[in-house]
DNA sequence: GTCTATAGTGCGATAGAC
DNA sequence: GTCTATCGCACTATAGAC
């Protein structure tokens, strides 16, 4: 019989999400999610670098889904058309089931100002990577940089629509809108 | 004789600026600024609400700067010009004399990515107040929304590449040719 | 102004996988 | 043998409670 469980990485994810979601952010204390999962709390920070963390690891597939539309379109397009292409690919990612897991997250998220900017300083990562890779396809500056800002905004403008309370609509048409709403913001009556 | 100093709270300031920039941040505990200010730990903790706090408070008369010309402009201003004389205004924020201070600060900010996240939720704060001085002036979601963040995006993108290395031409210059760049990536070739 | 809970680190020991 | 995941324990600093 082995000395440990595999998946202590998943059990620790799913065990603190579960009791944050019933006590709180606060309330919970790492000892008690590493009791929980059956390890000791030593365990949970050599997984996590911190509590908040335990949240946010594990989406190194979404930054891939966002990045990878931008690597393979045509290498004529516009900067504004990449950005598109990512929005749309993002959408994939946000399928209707994930939805009510996703206003759930979000809540624990919103309750807790460490939290929040947690998932700021994961947006701006994502902002670094996509003008990284804007500038590889060779887009100069500050073009790049605007671009990767304005296409991350958008995608956080729409998630945060998408888990909004009463919004139905799917996270592409809802991407779509707010594209609009940023072209019509730069040049009004067009 | 008075019982305590005056400036206690600017005495702590200069103090952690001082001593995080000569060992660094992790490196320098609270106790030790607190020591070096002739104030106890507790006193530290009252003016601030956490450690990192210290070098972001009092930034609020900053605030009213960047909504002030909002509040002041013509009823029929539309949202793209109110950003526009947002940004003017937070030029004569950063004057040429304020620049190597900002770099330092920056600098500081720069190596703890602690830090680096605060500096994000306050900027999220000001897109926050930025949107709802928008809507009190009737611009309609999401362009509200839309241009609070591209504002201070714009605004951000812009005092990185004033206190870059190098960099010299004032602040006003560089937040006109970030905007422009936003307006040719939205609509190139015009 | 003191006391205490919690987060987070450093390091040596241990158990199993390869 | 090496590598990796875990434990166990001592320790510090932050931050909040009393």
């Amino acid at each position: 019989m082995a000395r440990w469980q595999p998946g202590t990485r998943e059990r620790l994810q799913a065990t603190a999400l579960q009791l944050f979601a019933t006590q709180g952010y606060d309330q919970t204390t790492v000892a008690e999610i590493a009791a929980t999962a059956e390890v000791t709390e030593r365990t949970f920070f050599r997984h996590f670098a911190d509590k908040r963390e335990v949240l946010f690891a594990g989406q190194d597939d979404f930054l891939g889904m966002f990045t990878g539309p931008i690597q393979a379109a045509p290498a004529d397009a516009r900067p504004f058309e990449l950005v598109r292409l990512a929005l749309d690919a993002a959408g994939a990612f946000f399928p209707e089931e994930r939805r009510p897991w996703s206003r759930a997250r979000q809540g624990i998220i919103d309750a807790n100002p460490a939290l929040g900017e947690r998932e700021l300083g994961k947006l701006q990562s994502l902002k670094v990577r996509l003008g990284e890779v804007l500038r590889e396809r060779g887009v100069d500056e500050p073009a790049a940089t605007i671009a990767a800002e304005t296409a991350v905004t958008v995608f956080h403008l729409s998630f945060a629509q998408w888990i909004a309370a009463g919004e139905d609509r799917p996270f592409g048409a809802i991407a779509s809108e707010r594209l609009a709403a940023l072209t019509a913001f730069v040049h009004p009556g067009r």
